[in-house]
DNA sequence: CCGCTTTTAGAGTTGACATTCCATTTTTTG
DNA sequence: CAAAAAATGGAATGTCAACTCTAAAAGCGG
């Protein structure tokens, strides 16, 4: 046996090595992940996921220990996913439109899919935080990436003169990502966009009402 | 057999009718309403109730129908738990210190508990909003409520001159609300109160900004 | 094209959980 | 105080969900 934690077993423990296998449990997570979102992870069943992944037992738990790590995998996935969509609005944000166009993407997902569901990560962490210590941990740091995308967006401003020299970026960013998540939770009962509209253009107005330029 | 629907099975359909009913009834929710909150609502079981709350399923099932009934008397309760707390803080708010003041007072009640639990209706809304529509019905209004009790705490504000008369108080409260929603979230998965802090101040701060006394 | 690994099958096990039932005690009321 | 109603006790039931197990069908490397 060598010293090393190599070979024998890369393929559960790593990632699974073949093609066909990449796509099984890619298709485990996202089906997972819709219904964790859809209707909670506690009743986002085993065989739920199964069925509408179209695999059976014996595949689901090849890819996956237990159900726990299915949320930990399922976390991770949603975080790329709301990283990803954020991140091509928020990198370079040049200008008060540019906070608008964010503003009205996030407006547009929440109306496509007719205020249902909230965010994906928001979502996830109130059904976990409570319950599951290495979910939270996983969570804590999803939002931490996405408040560093915030910050950067903010920074770049903060260059232009669009924001003052001295505000400190991780309380805006914190509190941008809270009118985020607060006026989604009010949306998604309410079954409109308005509350989020409220909240995330107090929040814009807000920096607006900071800057020094006019 | 009367036309009108009352008293035979006055007991359990309305009210229970002895004091010593009400106290089990109010034990059982009470019990139930601090376990959902602390580990959520379908990992609150039954049997967890009766353990804690120190009754038996006889008991439970002669005050509630069944868990969906439960959770809806839990949803009234903590409904009416907070907003007595925010009530005695937003009558009459006459300064921005007063709002300052209830900023405090929100940021002390998730101090004192740790940053643990989250707000008792936003947790029961992420819970149920998208798998049980009374629930949902029944948290559109809390949260509508407590809208109304911000709504005038600014209206209070505004005829005092220290807010625009032209602001939409509507909006401004959906905006708050949103803040403390998504600041307890973000402190909740944080296990500290600077997301929350951030949240609140900025709206508050926002408020300021538009301020025409000075 | 053969042996080894990965992937797929799906029936079976185990435990938890909501709910029910029948019997007994306590409280209310006439 | 006696009869009726309410409240309590606790075992039992049935369902559903997570997880396991034995075995067979691809895939791949030599």
């Amino acid at each position: 046996m060598s010293l090393t934690t190599d070979a024998p077993l890369a393929s559960v423990g790593g990632r699974p090595l073949t093609a066909k296998g990449r796509a099984t449990r890619q298709r485990i997570v996202e089906t997972a992940s819709r219904l964790m979102l859809e209707v909670g992870v506690e009743r986002a069943t085993i065989d739920d996921i199964q069925r509408v992944a179209g695999v059976n037992a014996s595949q689901l738990y090849h890819y996956f220990v237990d159900k726990n790590a299915l949320i930990l995998a399922v976390i991770d996935h949603q975080t790329e996913t709301v990283l990803d969509i954020h991140r091509s609005r928020l990198t370079r944000v040049e200008s008060f439109d540019g906070l608008v166009a964010w503003r009205d993407m996030i407006i547009d997902v929440l109306q496509a899919q007719q205020c249902v569901g909230g965010c994906p990560i928001g979502s996830l962490a109130s059904d976990l935080v409570e319950t599951n210590l290495d979910a939270r941990t996983a969570l804590q740091a999803s939002f931490a990436a996405w408040e560093e995308l915030l910050h950067s967006g903010l920074a770049t401003m903060r260059v232009r003169g669009l924001l003052p020299a001295d505000l400190d970026l991780d309380r805006a960013a914190l509190a941008l990502l809270a009118a985020v998540q607060g006026g989604l939770l009010l949306s998604q009962t309410r079954r409109d966009t308005i509350a989020l509209e409220a909240a995330l253009d107090a929040a814009i107005d807000h920096l607006r009402s900071l800057s020094p330029a006019r």
